[in-house]
DNA sequence: ACCGCCGGGTGCC
DNA sequence: ACCGCCGGGTGCC
C-alpha cells in the first residue's frame, strides 16, 4: 500500500538485472577478489559481457514513431519531454501494446499497434532498451510523434535491425546529439544527414578516469554556503566543534528549506525539469534532507543528534525545560524477557496496552530483568548516572503506572503530524548510537528512545509514534518488510528518517534497500563516510531514497546522470556534480575551516619491530615453507596456480600463522578436490576450504550482495558466497547456473554449508595442550610490561587476524597481572557492548588491553581510550590496517598514538610489507597509471604469489 | 480527426 | 451497380 507507482522503474530493474546476474557479478568479483589483495585475480576476464547491459549498451540507432490514444488517458508531456515506453503483455487488445509513459509515471497513450509488434519483440528478449522522447506536437489531441533511441549490446543490433526491417522500418544511424535530450539538434526535425559510424556517442572513460573524476565532485563541497554556523540547541549537551557547527546549519536549513529542487524551474505557473522537460502544476516535492559525507570520525552522529534537538518542531529546537528531581520519575521499560536494548531513556508514555502484555505485574519478575540490566550495564558503567537511575526505577512496582505516579509526557501538544526520527544503522553501531546519545543529549531533556530490535520488540504503532527517536537496524527493518512489503515501520509516517552507513543501501535489490526506500517520512537523511564506494551506479538507491524528482525512477537517473557521464558526453559531469553539491556536506579530516584543519588529531606514529623465531619455531616454519612451496611449485609447472587459489593461499596462511604461534597452524592440509574422493572426503575438504577462507584474515564479504557472509557456504570450485544469495543465482540462471566467480556450474545439492561453530571446543582443545609461549608473543609482553613501567594507565589494542591467536595470548596477560577485555567479530550484541564499555572506562582497575580481531566491529568502533596499539600481524590490505588504526586515533583520541607491528625477520610477512608498499604507492599514485592488460595484471599477480613465498 | 477508414445509401444528364 | 461516388459514423492498444 506503501509502494509508490513506478512500475516502468521495477521493469527497468528487473530487465537490467534478469540476466545480469553474471554481469553483476564482474563488478563485485573486484571486490572479493581485493580481500585477498589480489585484485583480479580470479580471472574475471573469463567472464563475458560482463559489465550491466547498461553500461556496455550502444546506440543502434533512432526512430520515428506515433504515439496514439492520447485521448484515453490523462498523462501529458511537453515538447522535447522524455518519455518511458513500456511493455504492456497482458493487454487485452494487443499482446504486443507498449505503453508511453511520462515522466511522472503516468500514461500518454500507446506506440502505434504495427509498430509495437516488434518494439514487443526487442524488449520482451532484452535486445535493446528502447527509449522516447517527444519531439514536437505535445498538445496533440489524438496522435504525437515519439522519437526512439535503441540502446543495446553490439552482438544484439543486427538482430533488432533485422526485426524492425521484417515489419518495414528501419533505423536512422545514431549521430553524435540524437539521443539525448538536451536541447540537441534532433528536435527540430529528423536526425541529421549525417552518416558517421555508428555505436558509441564518446569514448568511454576509463575506470581510473572515472574515478578520478569522481573524487573532484567532492573536492569544492566546502565553500560555498556551507561555511555558515549553527550553535547546537540547548538540549545538546556537548559543544560543538566549528564543521559540526556547519553541518548543522546546514542540516537544519536543508529541513527547512522552501527552494525548488535542483533542475527544477517555475514557469508559468508549472514546474518545469530541465533534465526530463518534464513539467506539472503540483510543486515538487522539496528534498527536506540530504547526504552527510564527512569523513569517519568527523561526527556525523553527534551532528545528527544536534539536528533532531535544533530543529525538533516547526524549525523549533526541543524545548529544554527544567523539572525539579523529586517529580521525575525515571522509567526504564523491558519489552519481553531477553530484550535488553529495549528500553526508554528517562519518560514515555506507556499505552495501555504495552502496559498489560509486556511489561508482567510481578515484581520479582521486574526485579531479576533489572538486575540483569544493573549487572551488564550498571557494574561496568557506574558513573552512567541516567542509566542507573533507569534501572533503580525498575524497582517501582508496575501498578504504580497506571495509577498515574508516572506521568505522562506532555510535549508539543500542538505538534501535527509525525515526531518520530527513525534511525537505521548497522548492528555493529547501533551501541555506539546510544552511547552518543547517553552522552549528547542533556540528562535533563525528555526524550523517549525506543531501541527497535530484539525479538521482543514492540509492534504497537500507537507506542512506537509516541516516540522521539527510534533506533533500528538495516536487518531488522528488511527483515520486518519481508516478502509482503508491510511492517510496523512502514505503515508508520516518519518526521526524519536517518540511514546511517547509507551506502548500505547501494544494492538496488538487496531487500534492506527496497525497504528504505518505501518508507515514509518528511525529512530523510544519509550518514556515509563513502558516498560513492564503487561507481555512480551505487549513487541512485541513495538519490531514491531522498526522494529527489525524477532519480527515484531509475530510468530517470540513468538516462538523464548516469549514462550521460559514463560515455563522457559534454556538461554531464557538471550536471552530477552541481547535483551531489546541492545535497552533500563532505568534509575530510584534512579540511580546513579558516585555516584550521577540521580535526587537530594527535600524532600517529607507525614502528615496525622487528621478531627473529627461534631455533626451533624456524625448523617448523622452513618444513612447512619448503612443502608448500613444492606444492606451488608443481601448480606454477602444470600450469594451474590460478586454479589452485584457495590452496595457495592456504600454504600462505599456514607460514603467517607460524610467523605468530606455532598452535595456530591446525594441520587442516586442505589438498585439493580430486575426481576418486568419495562426497564425504569432498565435503571435508570443501569445509576446511571454507574454514580457511573464513578464518584468513581477509574480508569475509559475499560476493554478490557485498556485505558480510551471512549463512556461508561453499561451491564445488571452492568459492564462498551467502547460502540467500548463491541460491537466488541458481534460481535465476536456472537449469545452466553457473558460479560467479568462475563460471563453473552450480548446484544447489553440491553447496556445503559452514558446520556450527567448533571454535569454543577447539579453543578448549588448544587449552588442553600446554600453553607455550612463542617468540612473537615474548617480544608482545616484553613491551607491554615496559609500558606498564613507564605508566601503568595507558591503553593497548592488541590485534590480529587470529582469534585464537589472541585466546593464546590471554594467558601470559593473565600471568602477568594484566586486566583485559576481548573483542572478537563473532561476539553478541550484548558482550560487544560490555566489553567496549568497559575498556573505555577510565577509572582504575578497568581494563587496560583489550584483544581485537582485526575486522570486529565495523567502522563505527570507538576505542579512543586505547593510545598503543599492537598490531600482531600484518593484514592483506593495508586500508584494513588503517581503518584499524582509526578505531583509536580518531575525534576524542588526546593523546598521541603509537602503533607497533610485529614482523618476523625473513618471513612471509616481511613480504607481505612489500606488497603492502606496493598497493599503497597504487593507491596514493596518480589515477592516470595506464590500465594493466588482463595478462599484466594476471603477470602481477602470479608475481605476488612467487614473491611471497620467495620463489 | 481540417484526417483515414468503414460500410450503407445510392446511381444519366 | 460484382462498380464509383457521396457523406455520416467513427476513431488506441
Amino acid at each position: 500500500m506503501l509502494s509508490f507507482c513506478r512500475d516502468s522503474a521495477w521493469k527497468y530493474l528487473q530487465s537490467t538485472h534478469l540476466g545480469g546476474d553474471r554481469t553483476y557479478s564482474h563488478y563485485t568479483s573486484r571486490d572479493f577478489s581485493s580481500q585477498f589483495g589480489l585484485e583480479d585475480f580470479l580471472c574475471t576476464d573469463d567472464i563475458p559481457g560482463t559489465d550491466e547491459d547498461t553500461d556496455s549498451a550502444v546506440l543502434f540507432g533512432t526512430l520515428r514513431g506515433n504515439v496514439v490514444g492520447l485521448r484515453y488517458y490523462t498523462g501529458v508531456v511537453n515538447n522535447n519531454e522524455m518519455v518511458a515506453l513500456q511493455r504492456e503483455p497482458n493487454n487485452l487488445y494487443d499482446k504486443n501494446a507498449v505503453k508511453v509513459n511520462n515522466v511522472n509515471g503516468n500514461q500518454v497513450g500507446h506506440i502505434k499497434k504495427e509498430l509495437a509488434a516488434p518494439l514487443a519483440y526487442i524488449m520482451d528478449n532484452k535486445l535493446a532498451i528502447v527509449e522516447g522522447v517527444v519531439p514536437y506536437g505535445a498538445k496533440n489531441a489524438f496522435t504525437m510523434p515519439v522519437q526512439m533511441s535503441f540502446w543495446g549490446k553490439e552482438e544484439n543490433k543486427q538482430t533488432v535491425l533485422d526485426k524492425l526491417k521484417m515489419h518495414g522500418f528501419k533505423l536512422a544511424p545514431p549521430s553524435k546529439s540524437s539521443e539525448f535530450g538536451f536541447g540537441s539538434s534532433w528536435v527540430s526535425g529528423r536526425a541529421g544527414p549525417s552518416y558517421s559510424a555508428p555505436g558509441h556517442a564518446a569514448v568511454q572513460m576509463t575506470t581510473e578516469q572515472l574515478k578520478s573524476e569522481f573524487d573532484k565532485l567532492f573536492e569544492d563541497l566546502k565553500e560555498d554556503d556551507k561555511t555558515h554556523e549553527m550553535e547546537g540547541a540547548e538540549a545538546v549537551g556537548t559543544p560543538l566543534l566549528p564543521h559540526q557547527k556547519q553541518a548543522l546549519a546546514w542540516m537544519v536549513s536543508r529541513e527547512n528549506s522552501k527552494e525548488l529542487p535542483l533542475f527544477w524551474e517555475e514557469k508559468n505557473s508549472f514546474y518545469y525539469n530541465t533534465l526530463t522537460n518534464f513539467a506539472e502544476k503540483e510543486r515538487p516535492e522539496t528534498v527536506l534532507g540530504g547526504i552527510l559525507a564527512d569523513d569517519m570520525g568527523l561526527g556525523k552522529t553527534l551532528a545528527t543528534i544536534a539536528l533532531i534537538l535544533t530543529n525538533f518542531h516547526d524549525g523549533k529546537p526541543l524545548p529544554v525545560e527544567k523539572i525539579k528531581s523529586d517529580q521525575l520519575h525515571k522509567v526504564a521499560w523491558l519489552s519481553g524477557k531477553k530484550t535488553i536494548f529495549s528500553f526508554s531513556l528517562l519518560f514515555f508514555s506507556l499505552s495501555p496496552e504495552e502496559t498489560s502484555c509486556n511489561v508482567e505485574p510481578n515484581i520479582s519478575n521486574v526485579k531479576k530483568k533489572s538486575e540483569t540490566i544493573q549487572s551488564q550495564y550498571s557494574s561496568s558503567r557506574p558513573k552512567s548516572k541516567k542509566l542507573e537511575d533507569a534501572v533503580h526505577s525498575w524497582f517501582l512496582h508496575p501498578s504504580d503506572w497506571s495509577t498515574g505516579s508516572v506521568q505522562s509526557v506532555k510535549k508539543n501538544d500542538s505538534e501535527e503530524g509525525p515526531r518520530t526520527t527513525l534511525i537505521i544503522c548497522p548492528l555493529s553501531v547501533l551501541s555506539n548510537w546510544i552511547d552518543q546519545f547517553e552522552q549528547h543529549i542533556r540528562p535533563d531533556v525528555h526524550l523517549n528512545i525506543y531501541v527497535y530490535y530484539g525479538p521482543d520488540r514492540s509492534k504497537d504503532p500507537a507506542f512506537l509514534s509516541k516516540q522521539d527517536i527510534i533506533l533500528t537496524t538495516y536487518n531488522i527493518l528488511a527483515s520486518d518488510y519481508g516478502s509482503r512489503g508491510d511492517s510496523v515501520l512502514h505503515r508508520l509516517k516518519w518526521l526524519r528518517v536517518v540511514l546511517d552507513e547509507g551506502h548500505t543501501i547501494r544494492n538496488p535489490n538487496a531487500q534492506q534497500t527496497k525497504a528504505a526506500l518505501n518508507l515514509e517520512a518528511q525529512r530523510r537523511w544519509i550518514l556515509t563516510g563513502t558516498p560513492i564506494q564503487n561507481s555512480l551506479k551505487d549513487l541512485w538507491s541513495l538519490l531514491s531514497f531522498l526522494k529527489l524528482k525524477p532519480f527515484t525512477d531509475r530510468e530517470w537517473w540513468h538516462r538523464t546522470i548516469q549514462r550521460p557521464v559514463m560515455l563522457g558526453e559534454q556538461g554531464a559531469l557538471r550536471r552530477l556534480q552541481a547535483l551531489i553539491k546541492n545535497i552533500t556536506l563532505r568534509r575530510t579530516k584534512t579540511s580546513k575551516i579558516k585555516g584550521k584543519p577540521v580535526l587537530e588529531l594527535p600524532e600517529r606514529k607507525i614502528f615496525i619491530q622487528h621478531v627473529t623465531l627461534t631455533e626451533e619455531e624456524r625448523k617448523i616454519y622452513q618444513s612447512v615453507k619448503n612443502e608448500g612451496k613444492a606444492a606451488i611449485s608443481r601448480y606454477f609447472n602444470e600450469g594451474t596456480v590460478l586454479a589452485h587459489y584457495a590452496d595457495v593461499l592456504g600454504v600462505v596462511l599456514r607460514l603467517r600463522q607460524l610467523c605468530c604461534h606455532p598452535h595456530l597452524c591446525t594441520n587442516t592440509s586442505s589438498s585439493s578436490c580430486q575426481i576418486g574422493d568419495t562426497p564425504e572426503e569432498l565435503r571435508e575438504k570443501l569445509v576446511n576450504k571454507m574454514k580457511l577462507i573464513l578464518s584468513s584474515g581477509s574480508d569475509e564479504e559475499c560476493a554478490i550482495c557485498l556485505d558480510s557472509l551471512n549463512l556461508p557456504v561453499i561451491t564445488h570450485c571452492a568459492h564462498v558466497f551467502c547460502k540467500p544469495c548463491i541460491c537466488e543465482v541458481i534460481q535465476s540462471e536456472q537449469p545452466n547456473a553457473k558460479c560467479p566467480l568462475c563460471r563453473n556450474e552450480l548446484r544447489v545439492e553440491h553447496l556445503v554449508e559452514c558446520p556450527p561453530e567448533e571454535s569454543d571446543s577447539s579453543i578448549e582443545k588448544k587449552g588442553d595442550r600446554e600453553w607455550i609461549s612463542s617468540s612473537k608473543i615474548n617480544a608482545l609482553m616484553h613491551a607491554l610490561i615496559d609500558l606498564r613501567k613507564q605508566n601503568p594507565a595507558v591503553k593497548c589494542l592488541i590485534v590480529s587476524q587470529f582469534t585464537t591467536f589472541l585466546s593464546l595470548i590471554e594467558t601470559p596477560l593473565k600471568e602477568s597481572g594484566f586486566v583485559f577485555t576481548r573483542l572478537n567479530g563473532s561476539m553478541a550484541q550484548k558482550k560487544r557492548v560490555q566489553a567496549i564499555q568497559s575498556f573505555q572506562d577510565s577509572q582504575t582497575g578497568s581494563p587496560t588491553i583489550m584483544l581485537l580481531s582485526l575486522k570486529a566491529g565495523g567502522v563505527g568502533l570507538n576505542l579512543t581510550a586505547a593510545s598503543r596499539v599492537f598490531l600482531m600481524d600484518p593484514a592483506w590490505n593495508p586500508a584494513a590496517e588503517d581503518q584499524c588504526f582509526d578505531r583509536c586515533h580518531r575525534l576524542g583520541q588526546k593523546q598521541d598514538v603509537v602503533i607497533t607491528k610485529f614482523i618476523v625477520k625473513n618471513s612471509v610477512e616481511e613480504n607481505m610489507l612489500k606488497i603492502q608498499k606496493k598497493k599503497r604507492e597504487l593507491a596514493a599514485g596518480a589515477f592516470a597509471a595506464k590500465k594493466l592488460t588482463v595478462s599484466e595484471v594476471k603477470q602481477t599477480k602470479i608475481n605476488e604469489i612467487k614473491s611471497l613465498i620467495d620463489l
